[in-house]
This record gives structure tokens, sequence and C-alpha cells, in this order.
DNA sequence: TTTAGCGATGTAATGTTGTAACGTGCATCG
DNA sequence: CGATGCACGTTACAACATTACATCGCTAAA
């Protein structure tokens, strides 16, 4: 998903573990098990809301999930309702939320613990991530250095991606 | 700024340069010299916006700007021209935006360019900032070596400060 | 079996953040 | 003087997010 089109002298150390990539019906089963494994209720609502999500390449705003969400059920979704399920989703890691762009993104390894770093195109709009656990613990570590704790990362990267550049 | 109150163990290469950390006058004359420096104007306008920034300790939405700044000259000053300045702000280094915050902080050694590191406390607000150029230069390669151009790194990490913990 | 409680969702209103479009005043320069 | 460019004003609106409270359906205790 993240590697390059071109050759490289990239010396970052990923994390040293296997990921499930999941897509598709495969990505919501693996989602539904993380939420119900996390005792929390797997409804039909927060299934239509994560398959919506799970569509989008981009990250997703609550708004757009509520427009796209009304349409599949033929009744009005409110934003609100939208945000709560959006909320568990973030806490239960199933999905991350886009600081930098007040957007959502599903989780595609939901069960497996990151501190993401995303990177945004300014142009397109599409996110990709990278998952740098050497680089996302000194950012961590750097945190606790000043004093911080129950510190939770936010590592973005704004840019124009190989296709736009 | 960002020492913390005990010993550590934490290995983080910090950049080999010095800050001249302003405050007050001073920062604001550097603010003015920086902005003057990339070919732009002082106004009063600008002084004023900059001035009531910097009096922050917490990151400051362009509304809660508007409102102070409006105070000080006895006149509305709507958001919209808060938002003019802000970005010249932003563009020019003089401020930052803090995505995670939806706000910004004055950038207390303008015309010394890097790309911070902020910590933002959950429970009080106050954001303190960090300068690792060595981490956030592993972020950039990173994000280089997915093929993004023109990468602009957002790294801010949240969590309880060590007053709040 | 009733009913009290609880979690999930609906509804409405409102608050906050951000942008677009266009107008005005003022300085500089030909 | 008139044209240009920049800073700022004004209005309207779009986009993002939260709050308070109502309703529904399930289940567990009386």
């Amino acid at each position: 998903m993240i590697d390059p089109p071109h050759a490289n002298a990239y010396i970052g150390i990923m994390a040293a573990h296997h990921h499930h990539e999941h897509a598709g019906a495969s990505l919501a089963q693996a989602a539904e098990a993380a939420l119900v494994g996390a005792g929390e209720q797997w409804t039909d609502m927060r299934s239509d809301i994560f398959a919506v999500l799970a569509t989008f390449e981009k990250p997703a705003s609550a708004y757009d999930i509520a427009d796209l969400v009304s349409q599949k059920r033929g009744k009005r979704v409110a934003p609100n309702s939208v945000y709560r399920i959006l909320d568990l989703f973030v806490t239960t890691n199933l999905a991350r939320r886009v600081e930098s762009a007040n957007a959502y993104i599903a989780n595609s390894h939901p069960g497996c613990l990151h501190d993401c770093i995303f990177l945004i195109c300014d142009s397109c709009g599409t996110a990709t991530h990278i998952d740098d656990d050497a680089l996302t613990m000194r950012v961590r570590a750097a945190a606790e250095h000043a004093g911080f704790a129950q510190v939770r990362p936010v590592i973005e990267v704004r840019g124009k991606c190989a296709d736009c550049d």
C-alpha cells in the first residue's frame, strides 16, 4: 500500500510484524470482530457507517458519511448519529480521525494498534499511511521527556502524492 | 521552556543551533522584522493581531482573537480579517496552526525555520513545543520515501502535561 | 408479566470554525 | 489625474461539531 514506485535510499525501520490488510467484506468482518471483542454491539447502523467509511479513499467528513448512509437507508441519518458512531470507532481503533482534514478514515487493520503516520495529498485529497513504530516511538519518547503522560501522537504529512506531483 | 522537572534517559538529538526565544515587545519586534523581511507590511491591524496572539499560552482560535482585537480597538473586527492575517502569519512563519485544536499559536522564534512538534495538554489546553530536527527529518524522509513531495509535516502530541498529570 | 433500566438511535437546536464574494479607502506611480 | 495594487470591511454562507432531550427495543429484576 505504501511502497513507492521508485527505488530509494530510505533507511527507516519498519515495524517487525505482519499486518492483515483487509479490504471489502473481509475488512467489515475484521471490524465487527474488533468491535464485538471490545464489548460493543455491531448494529445495522454501525455496519452501514463502517461500510460507507471503508469505501472512501480519502478521509471522509461526518457529513459526507451522513449523506451516503442516508441514501443507502432511504431515510435521513443526522450528522449527530454519525459523529457518535465515528467516535466509537476511533476509540475502538476501527477508524482514525485525520486532524488536519477534519475527517475520518477506516483502519485497514483493526485490532492492530499503531500510531499511524498519515500522508495526505493536498491536490487529490487521498490519504495513505505508514506504520513506522521506531519513528512514532521516538515522538512518544520526546513528549514523555517533556513531562507528558497518556500521550496520543498526531503525525500527519501534507504534500503532493506521487500521482499528483 | 520544554525541559521537564525530572531526570530522564531521553536520547533524542536536538537541533544544534541557537534559538532566540523572544517574549513580549522583543517578540513583536522580531515578528515585525521577519514580516518586513518577507516583503510584507507591518500594519496596525497585523500588529494588534500578533500582539493578542502572543498573549495566549494556549492555541487561540481565530474567533478568540477577533473578540480580543475588537475590544482593544473598540470596533468589531470580523473573523474573516483575522483569518486573512493569520494565514499570512502562518505562511511567513510568524505563527503556526495547531491542526488538532483548530487554533493558532505565535512562533516564539520567527525567522527560524523548523518543523515544530507541538505538545497540547488535553486538560489545561496549554501548548508547548519541541524542536527536534533529527526526528522531524525522519518523518519528512518517510513521506518522501512514499513518493510525496513538498511535504509539510504536522506533528502534534495530545496528552496530559506535567502540571495536570 | 409487568416494568425499570440501559444502550442505541432519532430529532432539533445551536455553537464553532472557515470561506467566498464583493466593496471601500488609501498609497504609489505613470 | 487616473490606474493599479494592497489592506481591510461587510455580508452571507458553508462546513464541522456538540448539546439536550425524546423514543425505541431489549433484558433483567420484581
